[in-house]
DNA sequence: CCCGTTAATAGTAATGGTTTTCATTTCCAA
DNA sequence: TTGGAAATGAAAACCATTACTATTAACGGG
């Protein structure tokens, strides 16, 4: 991470490897707002802003990837090697998906409209295990 | 959609019905805003906050996508068949794809962990037939 | 090792898309 | 036709995120 930063030109600093260690010891792809409360207790003073200062920082360096979703603010992954992801609609779990994506998904696409592909997002929805077997719970109950 | 409508309990007016006429007049995935200027002129006194509201509905009773993009507002596709987007990073614009959804795609995932799946979202991004040749241009000229 | 400069930060105000509130209007079943 | 509930318009509130500004801290050159 420092030589990351100290390659693109940027400072390192107490606030940058913190935030850079806490998304790396989690799977959970927390908000800007968890990634705050996860800094606070090795980083008392830190601001919000500086949060997503970071993150934002992170995100051009390609250290991780940012996960849009309706309804709810961006959730941060320090995964940053292409994967795809899962959103439970019960909890609002998000997990990550190992999936090998075919190839030529796009390839015809590309071929018919001339829209020249450099990525692609790949989203499940539905519900974890444990969400899932709770709707069976109460779809026998009611 | 007057059915639609009133099979789900609610009442049919003039805000609604101009609203979807809207939506499905066109193919360009609009904003909220740019609803709200398409059905001004039928309904000069209708507000923003309507406009929302009904979009919301509409999505409920599943007559409309929703999509979410990082940093600009939501868009609504008054297509509500399952398609794939192509979001261009050049123009901003939002392509439909009308791509062959393979069955099996996350068959895999859902075996290994349990989750069940609902439903799923594909989003090419790149640049649109305009903008990649734009950029061509470019890179010869610098 | 200690400056000076300048980038980065903390704290806070501002922004902008979206939702909520509430008084008024409109729908529609009886 | 009318009473009551639902929907609307207008405006305020909300909330995630960004911008602003004075202060702090990183770090290359002495």
């Amino acid at each position: 991470m420092k030589e990351v930063l100290k390659r693109a030109g940027y400072r390192v600093t107490r606030q940058r490897l913190v935030i850079f260690e806490a998304l790396r010891g989690t799977t959970s792809h927390p908000t800007a707002e968890e990634i705050y409360n996860m800094v606070k207790s090795r980083l008392p003073n830190i601001s919000l802003g500086t949060v997503y200062r970071t993150l934002e920082l992170f995100e051009r360096l390609g250290v991780l990837q940012r996960l849009t979703f309706e309804g709810s603010p961006s959730r941060f992954d320090g995964n940053p090697k292409p994967h795809y992801h899962a959103i439970c609609l019960g909890c609002g779990r998000v997990l990550d998906a190992d999936e090998p994506v075919p190839e030529d998904i796009g390839r015809r696409f590309s071929e018919e409209t001339g829209f020249e592909i450099v990525g692609y997002k790949l989203e499940f929805y539905g519900y974890c295990k444990e969400c899932a077997s709770k709707r069976r719970e109460n779809e026998n109950k009611g």
